[in-house]
DNA sequence: ACCTGAACACCGTTCAAGT
DNA sequence: ACCTGAACACCGTTCAAGT
């Protein structure tokens, strides 16, 4: 799925933006995203840098297109779950999972996000759940924020502070906490934003609005 | 505080390393995050841009500092609120005040903290609190994490959105979000995390542990 | 339609050397 | 102790021109 590009003799007379979006992130993986340069990218393809602005406008939108690949798992996921608050959970595990599952996903969809070039993966999603299980339009907008930042934040922190473990660095962020321990405390911490939202669900309005 | 550096006729003629996070800051506050460069740096203070390092040892140290410098008002802000909940809440908000008072404020500290070289700044004062209120010191680490990735996740986005409307730009995640609703929304996500925080108060641990 | 070649205006960092 | 000067190895992006 991400093996193609450079390969000796193989030389590919024309590319597509999917054939893009692959090579990217192949080196993300590969290599993170302090490396997925431009350049590289137009080497890996067998291609000059210039090229790639014919594909897409800017280095910005290519990364929102992998980001939007990145994401694109959760929206197949079924929100058939017995509640909303279940379903909540179910989308805020499955997030973290889409993020967790390529090198440095979090940091890289966060930006996306936040410059506003890719849609938020659990508002529509929740906005379905709740309206399945007559739970207030309002209180899906206000978990699925509470939920995006929430995973967001948390799988950002955990990636990066993997690399960091990689090169051997020890700041004062990284006192004992092993890796293991990760996902038991995400679970933890969404339960706790669930335990909230049960509370929202039956009062049927938010509290600061 | 930041209105000091490329003054025409006023060389210094050795600087400190305050006197650098001072500049990096007025940068910072003045053009963003993306121009805050070693170059653009060095000019301002009127010195080769290889002289800041023997200041600091990168970038991101320096960058580490700038954001201690961001959180620093944070450690002033008294904790004496009348429940944990409410100490919790009260921090969760000189957080995002502390974020918001710097342009880009939650992407440089977000990364910084990310990679280890700041110290997570509700642990200490959250560890307190519980300790005054008599609650777990597991449920005051549980928070601490959930409300530090929720509020710099969501300031992180305010402060993205911003940049994005002054540069015209319209995206699939700018729909319709007046800037002064941000508050209020903000609060609305707090309160549902401090929620479900009471019910982990009262129980004493935490559910994924 | 898809890409080359060459250029523009930048980066962070290192390191010998100066005072 | 604090800084200069010069270099190294890069960046993203533009644009005329090619096929």
């Amino acid at each position: 799925m991400a093996d193609q590009g450079a390969r000796p003799g193989a030389k590919r007379t024309r590319r597509t933006r999917a054939d893009v979006v692959d090579a990217a992130l192949g080196i993300l993986d590969d290599q993170g995203l302090p490396d997925l340069t431009m350049r590289r990218l137009a080497d890996v393809l067998g291609v000059q840098p210039s090229a790639l602005y014919w594909h897409f406008d800017s280095k910005q939108a290519l990364l929102a297109a992998v980001s939007e690949r990145i994401l694109a798992p959760l929206a197949e996921q079924a929100v058939a779950e017995r509640s909303f608050v279940a379903a909540a959970a179910a989308l805020g595990t499955g997030l973290r999972q889409c993020l967790l599952a390529h090198r440095d996903g979090a940091e890289l969809v966060s930006s996306s996000l936040a410059l506003g070039l890719v849609a938020p993966p659990l508002h529509d999603p929740l906005a379905r759940a709740a309206d399945a299980a007559g739970a207030p339009a309002e209180v899906a907008r206000t978990a699925a924020e509470a939920i995006t930042h929430f995973v967001i934040g948390y799988v950002f922190h955990e990636q990066q502070r993997a690399f960091a473990a990689s090169l051997g660095v020890v700041g004062p962020g990284a006192v004992g906490q092993a890796p293991d321990d990760d996902a038991a405390e995400f679970a933890a911490v969404l339960d706790l934003i669930g335990a909230g939202l049960a509370g929202l669900v039956s009062t049927g309005s938010t509290a600061g609005g």
